[in-house]
This record gives C-alpha cells, sequence and structure tokens, in this order.
DNA sequence: AAAGTGATCATG
DNA sequence: ATGATCACTTTG
C-alpha cells in the first residue's frame, strides 16, 4: 500500500526517512532524504489552504494521491507538497526539509523544484524511494507558520522530524 | 528585528 | 483594479 495513500498526519509520519529523488530536464539525479515534514488535513483544518474550499489555487489539493502541489510563498518560496489520501479530500504533506537543506524554501532550491512541478504526479521528475532506512527516532511536535488557523489547529501535533 | 518579494484571492 | 495576506529566508 502506497504511503500516500493514508491520511496525511500518518503519511507525513512515514514519509520522513524516505528518499527524494529528483531528475532535471538535462539528466542530473539528485537524491536527499527527508527529514522534516508536515500534515495539512482537509476542509476542516483551518490551517489548510483548501480550508476555505476550492480555488484555483487549491484545485491541486482535491487531485489524488501522489499529485505534486507547488506553490510561491513570501513571493520568493517554492513549497512542495505531496498531495495523500482519496480524491476530493483535499490533503497534502510539506517537506519542510532533506538532508543537506533545512527549511522548506531550501528543499525546493536544493532540488530545483518550482512550479512547473504543480498538479503533475509523482513520475520521472520528481519520486520517492524507500530505501529500507527507518530514523531511530521521530519527533512531534506542534507545525510552524500558521498564525491564522484556529488555537485547536494550531495546536495539533502534526510536525514531524526525524531525531 | 525586519525587510524583501510576487502570486493569489477577496474586495470594489 | 487595488490591497491584504502569506506552509519563509536572509541580513543586520
Amino acid at each position: 500500500m502506497n504511503i500516500l495513500d493514508m491520511p496525511a498526519p500518518e503519511a507525513a509520519r512515514a514519509l520522513v526517512g524516505k528518499v527524494l529523488v529528483r531528475r532535471l530536464p538535462d539528466g542530473t539525479v539528485l537524491r536527499a532524504r527527508i527529514t522534516e515534514t508536515e500534515a495539512y488535513f482537509g476542509e476542516a483544518d483551518t490551517a489548510c489552504h483548501a480550508s476555505h474550499g476550492r480555488t484555483k489555487r487549491t484545485e491541486v489539493l482535491y487531485h489524488p494521491a501522489g499529485t505534486i502541489y507547488v506553490y510561491l510563498c513570501y513571493g520568493i518560496h517554492w513549497m512542495l507538497n505531496l498531495v495523500t489520501g482519496p480524491a476530493d479530500d483535499p490533503q497534502a504533506v510539506l517537506i519542510r526539509g532533506v538532508e543537506g537543506a533545512s527549511g522548506p524554501g531550501r528543499v525546493t532550491r536544493f532540488l530545483h523544484i518550482d512550479k512547473s512541478l504543480n498538479d503533475t504526479m509523482l513520475a520521472d521528475a520528481l519520486s520517492l524511494e524507500d530505501d529500507g532506512f527507518v530514523p531511530a527516532r521521530i519527533d512531534v511536535s506542534p507545525r510552524v507558520g500558521i498564525g491564522y488557523a484556529a488555537p485547536e489547529d494550531q495546536a495539533r501535533l502534526w510536525r514531524f522530524t526525524a531525531g
């Protein structure tokens, strides 16, 4: 069963330690083990972009598990998310850190990811690999940068870091 | 501590 | 058409 078929919080936890494989148009292959993730879990989660329903931007969150959601934040940083769960149920996992790049904006710079991958499926350009590595420990904490969300959603322990 | 940066979305 | 709002990073 695919990791991304699980509910976002479970998928986020399971993705820590997996390897992101990025193949560039020129043939270069970049590999990076995931060290930090966050879950965004459906319309009921006020921190999730889709909490205000479908828009042109959030439409991709309603697509099937394995769809890639990339968007620009603060005018500068691309954010990489993997859509999880059933179609028409907007859930995603934000990749906040990989080995060699800590912070979501740095992850995309490191892997040369931009909006050209938005609304495409995990495939040749970007894929996941499980090499059997298991993190010694996975820490949980509240998500960051979501001060606009309801207090109970801010409190959810949906941030996962390799320890 | 605060600026920099631009797409997106809700207003008008 | 205009303005507020950001799943952040860097610099001082």
